[in-house]
DNA sequence: CCCCATTATGATATAATATTTCATCATCGG
DNA sequence: CCGATGATGAAATATTATATCATAATGGGG
């Protein structure tokens, strides 16, 4: 019995291995574990909470193991990290280029990633104004999502 | 002699103890002695930086005097927290509820401070359409700056 | 097919960042 | 003066992240 959830965590780990092959890139099977693992999470993950897990299958896994296989997934941008939890979410979408906006709820712990275009490119040409090239923009937003706002 | 820098520094903590004063709040020595090193600096300082500066004339200090001191700060909107660098520097605009908004250059470290009401208008209205209440929002925009770009 | 350059992983140690806890001390309003 | 609150001292420990060196897999040229 396969659950729907974990068909579509397959689904995703097979599209993320082509896009990586695209890049000249491999999702080795650790990789894939360490994403798989984030998938399945439902919410950030910190880097110490997926090496718990991967040890269950993988005897000899050790902090560099999981930060490796974790600067790989962001590089790949399979993968972003929310600095203000020292944590790990996947990408809403996977591989692309996108700024990541992240709505981090203080009460829930519920973090959702939001994607606002304006915002996105206000923020460029600000930079821009100032003569700074962009390359990579977090924004995280702290406060109450609406679930606990009732 | 005093430099122009340190009288700048000086009229800064003066202000700054003012506005702790209109919230109920204390700027104490230790303190004040604390945001005085993150002005003087003049760039992002670590905690633990700030920390062996502080000993230099504070005998028994230790992580937690720091932490307290920047937990303090921030609170009163003193200073920034620039998570991606686990780095602390002063607000542009103290004690004023403002989106913080920061540019990275990865070349020099250098961190400068933008404002850009269009992007924090579009994120707030972004966040308000999912139903969420913000409260604190962090922009950090890594790349590089005008004059490493030369 | 083999070589070897590159990339990935294993393994250990250690560095850097942050918090918990409990005790003591100051301050200030009643 | 007293008791409540807020601030600091001090020690231990928790959490997050990196450095280093060894070993193994992989994948293109010759």
């Amino acid at each position: 019995m396969i659950s729907r959830a974990r068909r579509r965590t397959n689904a995703q780990l097979v599209r993320a291995a082509e896009m990586c092959a695209q890049h000249g890139a491999q999702l080795t099977e650790l990789r894939r574990h360490v994403l798989g693992l984030i998938l399945e999470a439902g919410g950030p993950m910190t880097a110490y909470q997926l090496l718990d897990r991967l040890k269950r299958t993988h005897k000899g896994a050790a902090p560099p193991t999981i930060y490796r296989a974790l600067d790989f997934l962001i590089e790949q941008r399979l993968v972003h990290r929310i600095e203000r939890l020292n944590a790990f979410v996947p990408c809403v979408e996977a591989g692309h280029l996108h700024p990541a906006q992240f709505l981090i709820c203080s009460q829930c712990g519920v973090v959702s990633e939001i994607e606002s275009r304006a915002a996105a490119s206000a923020l460029e040409h600000a930079a821009e104004r100032e003569g700074f090239r962009p390359r990579s923009t977090v924004v995280e937003i702290e406060g109450v999502c609406a679930a606990c706002r009732t």
